[in-house]
RNA sequence: GCGCCCGUAGCUCAGCCGGAUAGAGCAACGGAUUUCUAAUCCGUCGGUCGGGUGUUCGAGUCACCCCGGGCGCGCCA
């Protein structure tokens, strides 16, 4: 189903064509409702591309416009702006349409392709925190938005499994180790041995070696260390499940570093064979010296003492995902820290011919109240287990002084979709570059860009349909009230907005438009009584009910985020 | 020293490819409720878009230079 903004594109386009101006042409939503519902400042770059007076070019075009159908005369305004207003029966006719469509309205993309997200990607024997909740969400909603508009998406976590930290991990288990507190809590146990056997490291050279030569055991295979890392590995990944289950967060395949471990030593004989990286004090590196930005910052792939490094694992990572899983298109939602990292190996891949289509998706920090990085009082990073805990237990708290009448499971059950998709929303909402300020109460809030004030907007509509008994939706509403009108508008840019977020990885702006469209209904809502209202009218609102409520729910949950039915 | 990101209302933030008089929410103030969930709605107040120069018919948006904050820069990931 083509949306308004496509089929006013295509005729624009048709229209240049027709009064001798060469075809495209742009149509954007209207800056402001005084000019309508869409606007193309085309006649604007056309007038200043040939000298010419872009008014005459927009009358011009208008006079050959044929879109009668769908808009009120399109009008010339302004420098040369030309305005369109939608007519009130192509939008009842277009929801109408929208009613019968499962999707909404929204388009498969025509060639789709098969896209690897790289995301969350915790570290084995620590726990997920507060510093993994923008990766993960982001990258489950981007893989979610992608997934919907058809294409193969291929959701990786590239689990940190293989670190220089093992040797004190194993260490640690083979002489501190308490057996009931493993049992007790897997990952709390791991990190406690982890830290004291730092901490012994650092007064004793002889622990400090020992962890060395722990850590060298395990890379050269030998089968005890293995075991123990192995038991590592799947206590944690047990740990994260837990977490994944009741975030919503499902993944295709699991890589983590380790599963790249006998590639590395190929990817720098053919760096080297090739002549891209040389030996340099040592280490084999790749110089970028062409490259003005990258200059003065090579990258090691392999260390002074053999060893090979993140930058090594990335590029085997990257060749494994384009020439084993066949992806065309790699999304590493890292944070912005590792812009450098990526530069680097992008620029690489590029030189070694891979031709795919890499992003690095990446985003600023989480803050506290201090606007420093959010930390626990005692300045570790806040665990993601105790902020979900919170945001369940806040959430609770609120429903039950809101809406005393609910059972406890039900509560419980709503208090988990609200206080998660808080969390997720607020993430989620906000431009992905921009730091932002952690705060319960602003997520919460039942005011504002929030996801409680969004499932309140689906609320009310479920209340209205369960009181509303048996329905027959119509086949075309009726849009006599602005506060109607407006609403149906806003329903029919759901399909112009989805595919919008891929451009550059903004599902924030979803949400935005997920937040007008709630503020549509809330006056829709006060304006228009529903039930109460004579047929046909009755039998139109609900249609808009209906509607919005599925829009609200799919728009949601491509965000990741669930709607309850009473709140 | 080099590089990247950010700087928009008192606070928290939107403003993608340059478009018309820069928008929300919170806070403040003023209204609306015999309710389909007021868990809401309507209105008022609030701005040298960090500063400057330039490109353009047009700059919050692009270029360059400053200022402020954050982050990163061969052997951690």
């Amino acid at each position: 189903m083509e949306t308004f903004q496509s089929q006013l594109t295509r005729k624009l386009s048709e229209a240049l064509a027709a009064a001798g101006f060469p075809p495209g042409g742009e149509v954007s939503p209207a800056t402001d409702p005084r000019f309508g519902d869409y606007q193309s400042n085309t006649a604007l770059i056309l007038g200043k591309k040939r000298g010419e007076n872009p008014r005459k070019i927009a009358e011009a075009i208008v006079a050959n416009l044929a879109v009668a159908e769908i808009f009120e005369r399109p009008s010339v305004a302004g420098a040369g702006f030309i305005n369109f207003t939608l007519k009130r029966e192509a939008v009842e006719k277009k929801i109408a349409e929208l009613l019968r469509d499962e999707r909404l309205g929204v388009e498969k993309v025509s060639s789709p392709r098969k896209i690897v997200v790289d995301f969350g990607s915790p570290n084995v024997a620590k726990p997920m925190h507060v510093g993994h909740i923008r990766s993960t969400f982001l990258g489950d909603a981007l893989a979610r938005i992608a997934q919907f508009l058809g294409h193969d998406v291929i959701r990786d976590n590239h689990i940190g499994d293989w670190g220089t930290q093992f040797g004190m991990v194993i260490w640690g288990w083979k002489n501190l180790l308490d057996l009931e507190s493993l049992k007790r809590d897997p990952v709390a146990e791991l990190v406690r041995i982890y830290k004291a056997t730092n901490e012994r490291g650092t007064k004793e050279e002889a622990v400090r070696e020992a962890a060395r030569a722990e850590l060298v055991k395990l890379q050269a295979g030998d089968p005890e260390n293995y075991s123990i890392w192995k038991q590592c590995v799947d206590l944690s990944m047990q740990e994260f499940s837990k977490a994944y289950e009741l975030l919503d967060i499902h993944y295709d395949i699991v890589r983590g570093e380790s599963f790249y471990n006998d590639r590395l030593p190929a990817v720098v004989d053919r760096l080297l064979k090739s002549g891209l990286a040389e030996m340099s004090e040592g280490a084999v590196c790749v110089f970028f010296r062409d490259i003005p930005e990258l200059a003065d910052k090579p990258c090691i792939i392999r260390k002074r003492d053999g060893g090979y490094n993140y930058a090594t694992t990335d590029l085997a990572t990257m060749d494994y995902r384009i020439n084993d899983l066949k992806a065309n298109a790699i999304w590493y939602v890292v944070g912005a820290p590792q812009i450098l990292h990526f530069k680097q190996i992008f620029a690489i891949a590029r030189r070694e011919g891979y031709v795919a289509d890499f992003h690095h998706v990446s985003f600023g920090s989480i803050l506290g109240a201090d606007r420093k990085l959010m930390k626990t009082r005692s300045g570790e990073n806040v665990p993601l287990q105790d902020l979900i805990e919170e945001g369940m237990t806040r959430a609770r708290a609120i429903i039950a002084e809101k809406n005393p009448e609910l059972v406890e499971s039900e509560r419980n059950e709503i208090a988990k979709v609200i206080g998660i998709g808080a969390i997720k929303y607020a993430d989620l909402s906000q431009y992905r570059m921009t730091d932002y300020i952690f705060s319960w109460d602003k997520m919460l809030s039942l005011h504002g860009n929030t996801a409680p004030y969004l499932q309140n907007a689906y609320v009310r509509i479920r209340s209205i349909f369960r009181k509303a008994g048996a329905v027959s939706l119509p086949q075309a509403p009726v849009l006599g009230e602005p506060a109607e009108f407006n609403l149906a508008k806003r329903l029919c840019q759901f399909a112009e907005i989805v595919p919008q977020v891929l451009n550059d990885f903004r599902p924030n702006i979803l949400a935005n438009y997920l937040f007008e469209l709630a503020n549509s209904f809330h006056t829709f809502y006060e304006a228009c009584p529903v039930l109460k209202a004579d047929e046909p009218v009755r039998a139109s609102r609900l249609a808009l009910c209906d509607l919005t409520g599925r829009v609200l729910q799919r728009g949601l949950k491509l965000l990741g985020i669930d709607v309850p039915e009473k709140m």
